[in-house]
DNA sequence: ACCTGAACACCGTTCAAGT
DNA sequence: ACCTGAACACCGTTCAAGT
């Protein structure tokens, strides 16, 4: 169970420690259940350890939110050199991956959004990653455009719609709106799909 | 200051008083800062006085989420009746009301989706409140399709979509990503209904 | 430099007791 | 029937003290 990593186990990396342990336990509990104790607890340290790493919890949350921040950019790099030729499908295919990590993760992108962490006022990685995210879709949009497929419209305007779209489809699957919660993956597949088709569908020339 | 309420006034309907006092202390603080207590004292009354009305803290949110769903019906209701004849023009006044809403409450736009509640096992009131305000969004859709004005798709599909956009766009304002809190309710009006125009141009035959 | 133990103020919730 | 007071277990955060 030895690793690399320069710092031998018991002391060492608490603050990836800390994040994991948060995340496992989201993966079973409620946002509002979650407290910084049973994270420490979790992680088999004292209340005021995770204090040496994170000014408070909304600093501990913050940094959940950039991690998944980075799996979207991530996702939306992977779409553009899965489809190099074919800007609309890296659109789709970024959509789809931000869907099925929010099923995956609805903790996660919950608190990304929830108004539980402000990304006017957030530290600097956050925002950083939030951006980022944000940039590599607007990559997608624009290669669409240059591509000359796009209708004439605002670059930004463009992005903004894409984003909202799926974020808002993500909230409304796992969120439970409509019993979502019962179906089955391939059908929420397919809900995704038909969702970005009609997004599409608003962005290319007619 | 007397009503025609049954109940003259220190006692009688707390209810509806804490349901207030929690959406007035909503206002000036985040949904994580909001505590029963406070609001019990808010509303001038004991820590245990709230039991008697709401189950506990989860009954109160999910009250203050049934009053958001009742504002999304109310505006879908409206723009219906204030647009007989222009199914298009129905949609987009809706989600305009969807996002002015969100930008005035924030914080009830955000537990509605936020995931501190769940649409899949809450109480009767809050279930049939999203469901109706989705309905009514439902029909706005559905008078578009008799028109005759949008492509063959699934009304179902359609309406997720239309909601997913909104809500999401909603989020991105509130939420923060990108500086959206020092635009001007100009500028967000602008931008709510480019967002609108892009998705109605998927709706839209070609 | 990083962690612990104990403490403080606060919170959700319960329950006997009051009116 | 509705509300209060006091209590219990829990939480975020701080800080002196340990290694």
């Amino acid at each position: 169970m030895q690793t690399r990593s320069k710092t031998t186990y018991h002391h060492g990396n608490l603050r990836n420690s800390l994040i994991a342990a948060a995340e496992a336990l989201l993966m079973q509990k409620g946002l509002t259940e979650l407290s910084l104790r049973e994270v420490a607890k979790a992680a088999g340290v004292s209340n005021a350890a995770p204090y040496r790493h994170f000014r408070d919890k909304t600093a501990l949350i913050e940094a959940l939110a950039e991690g998944g921040f980075l799996q979207l950019k991530a996702g939306c790099d992977r779409a553009q050199k899965k489809y190099p030729a074919e800007p609309a499908r890296q659109l789709v295919e970024a959509g789809m991956a931000y869907l099925f990590y929010a099923i995956e993760k609805p903790a996660i992108v919950h608190l990304m959004f929830g108004g539980l962490i402000s990304l006017d006022d957030c530290g600097a990685p956050l925002k950083q990653a939030a951006d980022e995210a944000y940039g590599s879709l607007g990559q997608i949009v624009g290669n669409g455009q240059k591509a000359g497929i796009y209708q004439e419209a605002d670059g930004a305007d463009l992005t903004l719609t894409a984003w909202s779209t799926v974020h808002g489809l993500s909230l409304m699957v796992t969120g439970g709106l409509l019993h979502t919660r019962t179906k089955s993956r391939a059908q929420l597949k397919k809900l995704g799909e038909s969702v970005a088709g009609i997004l599409l569908a608003g962005f290319l020339k007619r």
